[in-house]
DNA sequence: ATGGCCTAAATCTTAGGA
């Protein structure tokens, strides 16, 4: 089972494009962000042709998240529990072929200090009382998306670029930690533990040919779901095509459960 | 030279991203 996880900058500025990676790729299922589009405006016909059950998770403008699958989507639930004023898209899981999903799209903080990064740092919490519940419950889950936190040093082309930085200054990076010791998983350093490879390359400064990346988008396997992982990769060459995402796919394998 | 972008929405610029 394919699970790949593309903060897609757009659903309607990159629908050619995000048809195409489906078509090459046939991912199971795919969580997207920033799809910047309120349920209605969301391209779904294009998107379902190709044989996708499609759920979104929209705003105008900004965020906004979704869940393709080739299996039902069943158990949906969209938000974090504990903050009933946040009105931001940014959180949607279901239970897909046994397994639960939950896919993200975490604040950027930036500037730090400051409300932004306040708000980064709540939702943060929020997210992990639901990781609680999750291990808690002992079913086989992944989550996944963009989670605006460059865990460690080696995430980074250059590092001190970032140091005071909401994607990697001290907090952030605390309460990235917090979740791991839970007991989740990074599935990309569990198979490729220092490989230095990105997700995400600025639009601005040549970033991308000159490979100054960061690592930002992950995913996350509780412990059930982790004794079944085969392989994590990303599709770096997405961010080489025309008119990209700043984004680039990444993607596990889980052996199939028996 | 120490810059260089992109999307959506509402205009002919701004907010937000990272």
């Amino acid at each position: 089972m394919k699970i790949a996880s593309f903060n897609i900058n757009g659903i309607r500025a990159r629908i050619a494009t995000l048809l195409r990676w489906l078509s090459e790729t046939k991912p199971d299922v795919v969580i997207l962000q920033e799809i910047k589009s309120t349920d209605e405006t969301f391209p779904k016909n294009e998107i379902e042709q190709l044989g996708y059950n499609i759920q979104t998770h929209g705003q105008k403008s900004f965020n906004g998240v979704a869940i393709l699958s080739l299996f039902s989507i069943e158990d949906l639930k969209t938000g974090l529990d504990g903050d009933p004023e946040d009105l931001q898209a940014r959180w949607i899981e279901a239970e897909i072929n046994t397994l639960r999903i939950c896919g993200l799209y975490l604040p950027n903080g930036n500037p730090c200090p400051g409300p932004k990064f306040d708000y980064k740092i709540e939702w943060m919490n929020r997210f992990y009382q639901r990781a609680v519940d999750i291990i808690n419950s002992e079913q086989p889950t992944v989550i996944l998306g963009d989670f605006n936190v460059i865990p460690q040093r080696e995430d980074a082309a250059d590092p001190e670029l970032w140091t005071n930085d909401a994607l990697y200054c001290y907090e952030t990076r605390s309460q990235f930690r917090k979740l791991i010791n839970l007991g989740f998983t990074d599935a990309l350093r569990a198979l490729h533990p220092t490989e230095k490879v990105f997700t995400f390359w600025d639009y601005q400064k040549g970033s991308w040919q000159k490979n100054n990346g960061i690592r930002i988008d992950h995913i996350l396997l509780s412990p059930q779901a982790s004794d079944r992982l085969k392989s994590c990769q990303i599709d770096s060459y997405m961010r080489g095509e025309d008119r990209p995402s700043d984004h680039a796919p990444i993607w596990i394998e889980l052996n199939t459960d028996h």
